[in-house]
DNA sequence: ACCTGATTGTGAAAAAAATAACAAAGATTA
DNA sequence: TAATCTTTGTTATTTTTTTCACAATCAGGT
């Protein structure tokens, strides 16, 4: 544990894949849930067989953090963990506006999880008055009229989006108009917007229709 | 409209690629606010510019269902919408368990969206006593302990876990041990279960590693 | 001091997915 | 009626991702 085993952090960072990058907070999890029981080290086959792939897809994956594992020994869980969150930036707090506070905005909102790994939501906008000025997990609930004003004074460079999904497109209008640069869409609505603004979708259905393909095969 | 655009449902079905079932869910809502626009047809170079994809991944993945475009003219939406969610069987009914009735677990209870694609949520389990026996969008929570005897009297075969992370794997061997035959996991935990089980993970922290990559570079 | 066997790490091969190239069809217009 | 031009749909190519094969390392035991 003295001497540093990340090296090479993201300057020989030949763009990673992107199946790499999903699979690496998985990794992470595991790995904080293995040192909770005083696990130190852990080799590329047992975190294969626990994701039921390929050990050199997964020491393909780590090697992208930068981390270098001991033969006979494996990596160590600590250093694994931290070089992961300095990777993901998930220790480096990035502000964001929530747009849409149904019952999926709310859950985000009250959810530590995003917190734990470096979103913080900022302020959150609805339309409906039912829901205007309430608060949801100490966040006063403002009228999107008010999100101009807002994103001058508290810097945020990620918008996400819980509304409905006929509002999807308009939401993101607005969002780039304000100055967002990143856009994360909860909505199944796909969205259109200038070239370099970042946008990523969670779709549950594309989950769902994964979960019922396989359900009628087998 | 009178011919049947059609054919060859799943029978030649050499097994649909992972992404093109993904991406389906995605054009199906495209297709459906389209049609309330009152569209009537569509071509894949427009689908594909609003996916920012390939025309020919799009007309692929749209064979993959049996329907048939036509020449200068393109897809008929009623055509594809009726197609993909039989593909999709977005439209038989699957009823679920769900264990956890948290923030994302209520979330997810009073979400329209899932009953109209078919998922019918029939039970709901926890084990708190400050949420046991409240009610959830209609639906009574009951104590995990009743999760075997429910799970004799309602047909179900999926089971949907939003508990917390380290409840995840002991939940899933719960489901498994009672005879859910798929698993929808929100948990980023990985969890373990026998060959022939469907597991699929819906984690959104692969979505914000992405989002944070490409955040970091732009 | 020397095996032994588990483990990393790398370069080659294979598989999967996306893109490109092109042929065929058929609205539309002249 | 013929020409044109958009669009589907198929086959080939390229790119990306995963898996395989194998060399190098080195803890742990003998």
């Amino acid at each position: 544990m003295s001497e540093p085993q990340v090296e090479a952090p993201n300057f020989i960072n030949p763009s990673v894949p992107e199946p790499t990058l999903r699979r690496l907070p998985g990794y992470l999890c595991y790995f904080q849930s293995l040192q909770q029981n005083h696990l130190k080290y852990i080799s590329s086959s047992v975190i294969a067989h626990a994701f039921k792939i390929d050990p050199t897809l997964v020491t393909k994956d780590l090697s992208y953090t930068g981390v270098k594992g001991r033969t006979k020994v494996g990596y160590s869980l600590e250093t694994l963990i931290e070089a992961i969150v300095q990777f993901l930036k998930f220790n480096q707090q990035e502000n964001a506006f929530l747009f849409g506070v149904g019952n999926l905005g709310k859950a985000l909102l009250q959810y530590d999880g995003l917190r734990q790994h470096g979103i913080k939501i900022v302020a959150c906008f609805d339309i409906h008055p039912k829901v205007i000025n309430t608060t949801v997990a100490g966040l006063k609930v403002y009228p999107l009229q008010e999100f101009r004003d807002l994103s001058r004074k508290i810097p945020a460079r990620l918008g996400v989006i819980t509304t409905p999904d006929n509002k999807a497109q308009e939401t993101a209008d607005l969002l780039v108009a304000w100055g967002m640069k990143a856009i994360w869409n909860f909505t199944p609505q796909s969205i259109k917007v200038p070239e370099k603004i970042v946008v990523v979708n969670t779709n549950i259905y594309a989950d769902l229709a994964v979960i019922l393909h396989r359900l009628k095969q087998s």
